[in-house]
DNA sequence: ATTGCGGCTTTTATCATACAAAATAATCTG
DNA sequence: CAGATTATTTTGTATGATAAAAGCCGCAAT
């Protein structure tokens, strides 16, 4: 009755972290609506022996899940699942586990539809509040985009581009907003180039935006984003509309 | 040596857990900067001597700043403090933390700014996708809000009104961005009345808004949105430029 | 029969201790 | 001096015990 193994834990050790794992799994489970918003969990005892870890490492996890806003444990009662409400779902782990579970059609649509709302009026901001030495970072990154020769280059320099302009807007809440998007996008596929031959495509577009924020220009900048979207919604619209992607080994 | 109770154990039984108190603590002194970025923290052993409780609560608090993104800790090395980048300040602690730690003015202003991004488009969306449920239940609010005749009841139905329209707005991603930061502007003041002269001085603005997304006009909502926003305004700018506000308990 | 009180039980919360693993620092050897 | 080896420190995990919360049951009193 030892090593049980049971079902979930297939993960094999995933570098240092037991709890980790173990969090990993049961946030993702949640996510996927296999313990549903109201839920009561599975108690301490039978997650360890489901996982076959002490109780140590599942209370550590549940911790986690807690500060992640998915699930709520008090004595006696046991870690019931939270409402969608109170979830953190712009947290990076649970946004990337909602990723994982929920359509992607729709999520997709959802993320570009932010970017949509966010990303020009960042762009719009920057050009106000840029100080120098942002704009210079901008420009470098601008000028790594133009040099780039592979594809891996030209799409490092374009998040360096985004984020140097999330930066350059001054605003403490935009920025972490920015990179949860930027790394949720970006694991599922890059910002404005997929093949090769899309180096360089949008150059001029990004150009524009440089121009506008250097000049302080910000409806210049907006205007210039709002194009660049445009142009690379497309991409979106291809990848949804295929849709076949890693359709994700769907289990149950 | 026992009930020694060290400088910050100040909380004295906060209702439940001690590793909550002690994440709490632990994660202001960071936002306050008393930990800054790439700092290493005291090891497990000193933060049980200094708050006076067992590692494991110790342990389970570090694993909630953990999730949050504040810290990263490994063995041998300790706890450090990540890079702000990487802190889930979207999260309702760390916001929290931040908003009490943080320039009152420079807080509000960024809030304002992203509220000013963010509340015309997710209306102009919910003019585009809302339900005929949805519509009742802005209305229902709109109702409220019209029949308020205290303080507290106009601003429940405020809150009540702003969140259908997230919900109407249909994004996945849009609602918990707009809880968060609603929670956090809610915990510092009302939205559209701060005095009991303010009641209903904003509905007429609140019935452009209502009629916009009744009569499914997204342009016309994001306006409307727009006008109320610039009214509202004026409110923070005096709360920013005076900034007396309740100073909350200054402890230590 | 209903209600209020007290004890029972389950489950998490906290504590204490021990050992394992990781990563650095120190030391030894060639 | 270089490289490998051993120490050491700190977190990670396991285990077992006790405390506290909160629902549950039953008993009793009116």
């Amino acid at each position: 009755m030892r090593g049980k193994t049971t079902s979930a834990n297939a993960v094999p050790a995933m570098r240092g972290s037991l709890h980790r794992s173990v969090a990993q799994d049961i946030g993702a489970r949640i996510l996927n609506g296999e313990f549903a918003p109201g839920t009561l969990l599975p108690n301490e005892a039978e997650w360890c022996a489901s996982f076959g870890v002490s109780r140590t490492a599942v209370r550590e996890a549940i911790k986690m899940l807690m500060a992640k806003g998915l699930i709520l444990s008090r004595p006696k009662i046991g870690s019931r699942v939270q409402p969608r409400t109170s979830w953190n779902l712009l947290d990076r782990d649970v946004l990337s586990w909602y990723c994982a579970a929920a359509n992607p059609t729709h999520f997709l649509v959802h993320m570009q539809q932010v970017r949509e709302i966010l990303e020009p009026e960042t762009a719009a901001l920057a050009a106000v509040n840029r100080t120098d030495g942002q704009m210079a970072e901008i420009e470098n990154a601008f000028n790594a985009m133009a040099e780039a020769k592979t594809l891996s280059a030209w799409n490092a320099a374009d998040v360096v581009f985004h984020q140097a302009i999330l930066l350059a807007a001054g605003n403490e809440l935009l920025v972490p907003l920015g990179l949860v998007i930027e790394s949720a996008l970006g694991s599922m596929f890059n910002y404005t180039a997929s093949q090769r031959g899309d180096i360089g495509r949008t150059l001029p577009g990004h150009a524009r935006i440089l121009a506008a924020i250097r000049g302080r220009k910000p409806n210049a900048a907006r205007l210039a984003v709002r194009q660049l979207l445009r142009d690379t919604g497309r991409v979106v619209d291809q990848v949804t509309s295929s849709r076949p992607k890693r359709p994700r080994a769907a289990k149950a």
